[in-house]
DNA sequence: TAAAAAAGAATGAACGTTCAGTTTTTTGTT
DNA sequence: AACAAAAAACTGAACGTTCATTCTTTTTTA
């Protein structure tokens, strides 16, 4: 057990060690060479833990937007209203992509580069289903314009990643009543008119 | 002036050849030598036209950025009303992104990683400023929510390059309709509600 | 003491960049 | 209009470095 911790330590500090390069260069700054100093490891134990370098990011990519999909469902509950559901969702989101900015700006780069394999970024799509299943309903409910998942995504939460990345590029801090605001904007932007 | 002409044609060939490679494998697989041979040039001729391969790159970006702004402010003018200025600017810049795949794909490469130097990226943001002054004018006229500049993008033009993605991606291609309803998510998210 | 884990050195290939030499263009002279 | 001389443009080969990955040896664990 305790040789089985060891072994998890050391992957995440490979893990670790990867998401800063890559935060810091983009992906050509992260040498094998490099992660395995940041990590104290030789580059050979990197080989290890994962079968080359497309690998390591492949699973750098799942690990990391895993942890963003349990959080962004916390506290939810398919039964709430539509709109406070997706209230929780949104909030959680949000409070990841700006708090966890490390993880969050690493998702961005894979999610706006060919870094990670084509299958790979359709698993980690996957993982947020219960909230294409929300917006599914709320076009049922006539309270979510009828307009295909690709935009719903677009004017809801991708923009957030935009906020992230102005916070981390002039150190722009979004307070409470900003987030008012992007809540606001991302609603009025899917809601139909009527409610 | 056919030997000025000459030297366009392979400054161009040079710039053409690294969007296409950076396109494909991102900025690590644009390798001097890989553009040089899609330029059909040698590689040390490249340091003929750029200082080395990041002022290539900023070089590349600011051009591509000019490309992308001249195009979004055709048939603007300040003068007009704000909602149909800012429809104008809107449909330039979606029609850009989406059938200018190329250059928006290179530019939303950009604009999510560390490719690009951080002057560099200002200049290219600072081109937009007849779009920022819409935004400020409408604002007064209580027409726009009073909400950041950050907000206002992040919410109209940003959800484009998102589209772009999936339609590269996907080959899912938006006609006029859903392009329609990007537009109204995209108003709707930004206009003052009694308006 | 056997096996598992990790290390460091070594591999050939590819990197960005430079340099010495060649080709092409321009210029000046007739 | 023809042609050498000077200048400019361009090249392929070569530079030292770094890359991802592997191999052999050492250390740690059970």
């Amino acid at each position: 057990m305790a040789q089985l911790q060891k072994s998890i330590d050391k992957k995440n500090a490979i893990l670790n060690a990867t998401i800063s390069l890559v935060n810091e260069g983009g992906f050509q700054a992260a040498s094998m060479a490099k992660i395995a100093k940041i990590a104290n490891v030789s580059p050979a134990t990197i080989y290890l833990y994962f079968k080359n370098k497309q690998d390591l990011i492949n699973q750098l990519y799942l690990n990391t937007k895993q942890q963003f999909c349990s959080i962004a469902f916390n506290n939810y509950d398919p039964l709430l209203p539509t709109k406070k559901g997706f209230e929780i969702i949104w909030y959680n989101i949000a409070s990841f992509k700006l708090n966890e900015s490390r993880e969050s700006y690493f998702l961005s780069q894979c999610d706006n580069t060919p870094m990670v394999d084509a299958e790979t970024l359709q698993q980690g799509i996957e993982l947020l289903e219960p909230l294409t299943e929300l917006w599914k309903r709320g076009k049922e409910e006539n309270v979510i314009k009828p307009i295909s998942l690709y935009l719903l995504y677009a004017y809801t939460i991708y923009p957030i990643a935009f906020l992230m990345n102005i916070q981390k590029r002039e150190g722009h801090v979004f307070n409470k009543n900003c987030l008012k605001n992007a809540f606001d904007a991302a609603w009025d932007s899917i809601k139909l008119a009527t409610n």
